[in-house]
DNA sequence: TGATTGCATTCCTCTAGAGGAATATATAAG
DNA sequence: CTTATATATTCCTCTAGAGGAATGCAATCA
């Protein structure tokens, strides 16, 4: 045992490929993988593996269906990947004086970001 | 613009350091490079490395101090993927009447789940 | 001024893991 | 039984990106 499972699932979600399955899977009940790889436009062993991966972080379950493979999300890994975010509420919860500022801009600058709640200019009254 | 914004934010999260980083963080105020580097065990050039990727995703922000560099947590990127899951919690919220199984059971084979609302094993009274 | 400290950056190496092709396996259909 | 379909698995290749060493660059100190 040498990953919590926290890491297992992040470590799973932390690719663009398998986010866009499990976004796939939201919202049907089940899909098989013909369905996904339909869907994805991934070939049907890469959709099988990533599949793989989101079963053992318990991101997805499978039922056997005939010669089909039903996958379905699995809420247990998502609960878990929700709640070590979630963790972190206190950071978009503490509340500062310029927080109108920090909501009302979306700069995404090459450079590292300034605090946010150091950005003291003077409103210009 | 070739990533979204959730894109940046989960794959920044998607290795194990940099979420050891932001961990360490959490609970400080604010930390220098210096300290993370004690606290993480990583050497200067990763841990460094590390923080930019984490503030290009504005997961964390930086303030100049001196020779010093000042970081901390950004709730900017942190609640960005916070939602991203928060928008599964349907998933979770559905409630099956073998939920009690559920709950009382952890198992973590190494093949893929079975629907854990497919157990649907009669009682063995 | 020169030395030191704190940190960023550059360059190099190396490996995990993602994708591709081919194949294995199992079920269903004919 | 033979073939087709659905999926998993194996093997190979290739690249992104993580770590290491060395260096660059400011700010501080002596």
């Amino acid at each position: 045992m040498a990953v919590a499972v926290a890491d297992l699932v992040l470590d799973a979600v932390g690719e663009p490929n398998r986010r866009h399955l499990l976004e796939l899977l939201h919202g049907q009940r089940e899909s098989t993988v013909s369905e996904l790889v339909d869907a994805s436009g991934l070939r049907q062993p890469q959709v099988s593996k990533h599949l793989k991966v989101l079963a053992n972080a318990e991101l997805v379950s499978v039922r056997t269906d005939g010669r089909f493979r039903r996958y379905r999300l699995d809420g247990r890994g998502l609960r878990v990947a929700h709640d070590w975010f979630a963790s972190f509420d206190d950071v978009w919860h503490a509340r500062f004086d310029t927080l109108d500022e920090l909501v009302s801009t979306d700069p995404r600058p090459d450079q590292p970001q300034e605090h946010p709640d150091d950005r003291r200019r003077p409103r210009p009254t």
